[in-house]
This record gives structure tokens, sequence and C-alpha cells, in this order.
DNA sequence: CATGAATGAGTGTTCATTCAT
DNA sequence: AATGAATGAACACTCATTCAT
């Protein structure tokens, strides 16, 4: 089962979610059909273990990080820069579903809400970073955490696409945008 | 063929790009099997298509953009703001091609030319407002315009996601962020 | 259309519903699988489709049948004659089908209805034929008229089976026992 | 393996033969796939004994029902009545199998010969109860003996088809259309 | 004797694409 | 130019059967 799910992120990782057959994942695993469907009853199946699992890990990274910036303080930049790794360490653990991540929304309905959920914890705790007297008075903390996600997320994606991947420069970029956007003005 | 090319927005709207079907559009655009394929030699063609012109109007919108701020001086917080609205614009016309813009490139290599093409002159216009002398120690230029185009892009995608679209304070929050990150540190 | 339930009822004749491929029936109609679907949503439908058609008509043969003997009088052995030929060649006409006639209901529940109300009304024409007068003491009319149905049905399929097909002399005695077996004792 | 004979009884009256997967079978005995392939070679195996032990006991019946009425005389209702009690307990006993008879000839040519010969033995023993001068001019004794056969079989699946199980009523009025259509013309 | 995880051949169904009209 | 019936390659999924333990 191990096999099989590390197999379809290999497949995902070549192809894509929907260019993927079941027949690539198999093929990669080293297993039958029949062993595909013992573990899991289809192939969206699958792809919902493999879901559940990235938000699992990546709600309990966010969980972790609101603690943090010592209470009632800023944070500082070094502070940020270990969000900022943290995040890109997991993107890039799940490149293969964090690439497609909205578009597998589409396929399958419970996967909505699972993702939604995922995307609203993380935002969520990188608003709580914030906090009302930081936030200055054209800042709406909860928009600007999903904007940092946002960037955090769609930047990883970019930068592979344009065959740059994410390295220590870039990392140090997003954390002096984040830590200026959010906290400089205030401080 | 524009009466297709309508259909095929309003099918990928409502069903995603890999769950329409050539059925799909021509049903919306009244029309057949048939003339489909006098228009469009495929399925991917007609993708093309419909990219080729959100890239061709994205990347026209980001050239002109270069020429919002004077030259030499550092752009006023209503500039970046002129640019976040115009790109929340774009993004809200095609949406149906950029909410799947990530999924597009895994089918049509041909796409991954135009699409790459694309982000790269929107980030090197970004990057080219932000000047060398605004960069400071620790802001890479290039990485920052990607940054910000990650951020916009995305934003957009997350709050339709979320069920929040965006509006007029989320768009003032992102221009605060984007002025902040990229120009308030150094003014 | 017709060519694929026509094509059907050959390959349901040769093998059987259960064995008979969705590629057996368009190989014998000379059509594709794509075609098949055209007409048909699956399997069950095609069955569907055949079902109903033979149990339009079967349920017609046995209304009309009811006008057959003058009221109140009591049948002559030539008209119980006329019943059972005309049985016998619905029986011939639709053999692949009344041959797993009840076979057929486990497939599909929405079969279970239009199979059981043909018997339904098959049995019920039975019944009146015989009549409140006509029925000694020990017949129940619902019951001898599901008997008579039940014996010229599975008649047919024993004599197939053995390999000594129905001929004149077994409509015949069959006659003659429907005949003695529902009228003779009160005449 | 009594236990998997059994099992498959039950299966197959709940979902009948097609329907029913060997770990259908194997979940109701409570052991494993292995075990079934111990004691049974494939699937057909499993049904061919099952048949076979229906077979065996339904010729039995009617072999010992011949010696039912004195030689040479004419059987009397009630005699009629213990055949027909008879068979209706035999077919209940074995309604799984004797529901699906039909479909059951198509599976395996093996089968075909084993339930050929029993409905030949059975309606052998039928028409021998007839006898050559009870048949008058216009009875086949050995069409006449399948009719009732037929008659008798197909009964007890269309009364449980149509939710109406077989009683002492029903019965009774087999019995009285057997007795009349056999010999009661003759008397 | 018993197990149950693994297998893969076989089949139903979809849908992009063609072409005669 | 426009149509839409026909096509068939491609793919997901099932389930009888095997065999190492």
């Amino acid at each position: 089962m191990r096999k099989l799910l590390d197999a379809a992120m290999v497949a995902f990782d070549q192809r894509g979610y929907h260019a993927t057959r079941v027949n690539d994942v198999v093929e990669i695993a080293k297993t039958s059909h029949g062993t595909f469907y013992l573990y899991f009853s289809n192939k969206e199946d699958l792809l919902r273990a493999l879901v559940t699992e990235a938000a699992t890990e990546a709600q309990q990274l966010y969980e972790a990080l609101q603690m943090g910036p010592e209470l009632g303080g800023v944070p500082q930049w070094e502070d940020v820069q270990g969000w900022v790794k943290a995040y890109s360490e997991l993107w890039l653990r799940y490149a293969p579903l964090f690439r497609a991540w909205t578009d597998l929304a589409t396929i399958d309905p419970e996967l909505i809400d699972v993702i939604r959920q995922t995307f609203t914890v993380m935002s969520d705790a990188l608003a709580k970073q914030i906090g009302p007297d930081a936030s200055g008075h054209l800042l709406d903390p909860e928009a600007a955490g999903m904007a940092v996600l946002a960037m955090l997320d769609r930047f990883h994606y970019l930068r592979e696409f344009v065959g740059r991947p994410v390295d220590e420069a870039a990392i140090d970029t997003m954390t002096t945008m984040v830590y200026r956007a959010l906290f400089d003005g205030s401080a």
C-alpha cells in the first residue's frame, strides 16, 4: 500500500493526475491491477488518501507555527524565515500534489472540503501571526494571511515551472517580503 | 468560431477543462461536432486558441504597466493599486483559464511555452518596477517580481475557492502588502 | 437500432444473456461499440428494450384472448387450441427471452415489475376464461390460471431443452389437458 | 465442504447464481478462498455438486412415485395429491437451484446432460402413470407427462415471483387440474 | 489442512474524431 | 459551410484462481 502511494506520487509527478493511468501506478509499484483495487476502491480513492496525508501534514505544520513568535511581541525576521522554510520543505515533499492542489478539487467533491479546510487552517494561522495591533489601517489580517499563503504556494509552482527552482536566495526574498509586508510598517 | 470559443469558456467554467467534452462545447454553442472540427483541428487546438488569447492580453497589460511609475522614481501606493486592479480584472475575465493554468501545462507541450513565456514577461515587468536601487540587500528583484505575481494570481483563486470573492478591501490589502514589501523598506 | 435488437436476440439465443458480451452483439450487427452506446445506455438497457417489446406483445395477445369464448358460455376445444397456438407462436418468436424470462428479473429491478405485470395480466386473463361457475369446488380460478400459464410457458422450454420441439401433437395434447382440467369437469 | 455447499445455497438464494461471487460463498461459510479451492476445482464444480445432489433426489422421488398407484388401475385424487405435495416439498428445498434451472444449463455443458436426464426421468415417470389406456385419442402420454412436470415446476416459481407462495389451496388446485387433465376424461 | 494477499485476463463504457450527406 | 451518425482506441474496474506461508 505504501508502495502504491509512493508509486502514485512518482506517476503524478511525471504525468499529472489526469494523464496517469492506473496502469502507470501499478507498473511503477511493480504490482498488479488487482492489488491496486485491493487497497483502493478506485483511482479517486488513491488520490484522496494522498491528499489527506498531505493536508494533515500541512495543517499540523501550521498549527505548530502559530507557536513560533512570542505572544504579544512582533516576530523577528528569523521567525518568518522559519515559517517560509518549513512551508517550502512541505511543498517540495508533496510537489506533485501541491502543483495541482486546486485542480484536484474538481475531481472529487469530497476533496474540496479537505483542501478548503486546509487552506483555511493555514491562512488563519498566518492571520493570527499578524495580530490586530500589527495590522495597519489598510491591512485586513484575514486577507493578508491568505495572500501570504497564496504567495508561498504559487511561488514554488512558478519557479519550478520556469525551470528555476526555489533556493536559499528565493526563500530569503520571500521572507523579507512577508516580513516587510506584514510587520515592518508597524515596527 | 467566436461562438465556440465563448462556449468553451462557459464549459470550462462549469466543469473544468478535463471534465469538458467536445460534446459540452458544441451543445452550449448550439452547433455540431462537425462544425467544431471545421474550426479546430482538435480539442487541444481550441484550448491553445483560448490560452493564447489570454496570454496575449496578459502580456500586453504588463507591458503597459511598466510605463506606469515614473522611471527612476518610486511608485506611489495608488500606482500599485492600479496594477493590482488591472490584474484582478484580467484574472476575473479569464477565470476559467487562470484557475486551470497549472493543469493546462500538463496537457499540451506547446502550451507550456506560451504559459512559461507569459509568466516570465509578467514577472520581469514587475521586477523592473522594483528597480535596482529599490531592492534592499535581501531582495532579489527577479524573485520578488515572481512572488508578487504568485500572490496576485493565487489569491484570486483561493478567495474564490473559499467562497469569498476578491473585493475592494482585498485589493487594498494586497496593494498595501505589495507596496510595503517592495518599496516601503527603502523609502 | 433494429439491427442491434435483432443481433441481440441472435446473440442471446446462441449464448444466453449472461455470456453475451457487448462485443458479440455489435459483431453480429456489424457495427461498433460506439454505435451500441449511441442507442442504449448500457447492456441492461438493451435487455430492457427487448423485454419490454416481448412483454407488450404478450399482454396484447392475452388481452385479445379474453374476447375469444362467448361470454357466459363454455369455451370449445377449438377456442382453447387457439389460445395455446397463439402462445406457442409468441414463445417461439421470443424464445431467447422466454427461455430465460425469469432469470432476467435478477439482473435489473426494473425488469421485475415488467415481467411480474406481464405474468399477472396473462394469468388473470386465463383466470377470467375459467369463470366462477366453471370452477369446481376444488379449483381456485386464480391459481388455475397461473397453473395453465406455467404449463404453457415451461413446456416450451422443456421440450426445446430435451431436443424435441413443440409440434402439432404437443399443442393438441396441451389443449386437451387445459380443456379437461378447466372445463370438462363442469361440462 | 458441507458448510460450503450450504453457504452456496444461501448465496444463490440471495443473489442468484450469476451475481454470486466465490467471495460471497466463502464469507457466508466463514472460511477462505483457499479452502474453497481445496474442495472444488472451480466455481462450476461447486454448482455441479449442488445440481447433482438435487437431481439425484428428484430422480429418486419420481422413481418412488411410480410405485404409488396400483399397477393397472387408475390413480385416485389422493394419490395425485401425494405426488404434487412431494414435488412441492422438493422444489422448496432446492428453490435456489430450481429457480435458476433454466439459467444453469447455459453455464456448463456437463450440467446440460444432468438436467436433461433429470427432466426426462421425471416426465417419463409421469408418463407411465398415465398409461396407454388412460390416454384419450388426443393425449400423447409423453407430452402430457412433460406438461405436468412443466406446470408443477413453473407454478412454484411464478407464485413465488408474484409474492404469493404455494399453499394448501394451490396444491389442491394443481392436483385437481392434473387429475382431471390426465384421468378424469377417461374415467 | 487452512489462509488470504496477490494476480491478470476479460469486459463494459467513454469520448475525441471522421466523413458521407 | 454545416451536420450528426458512426467509429474504435483507450481505460477503469471485477473477480475467479493461485500459491507462499
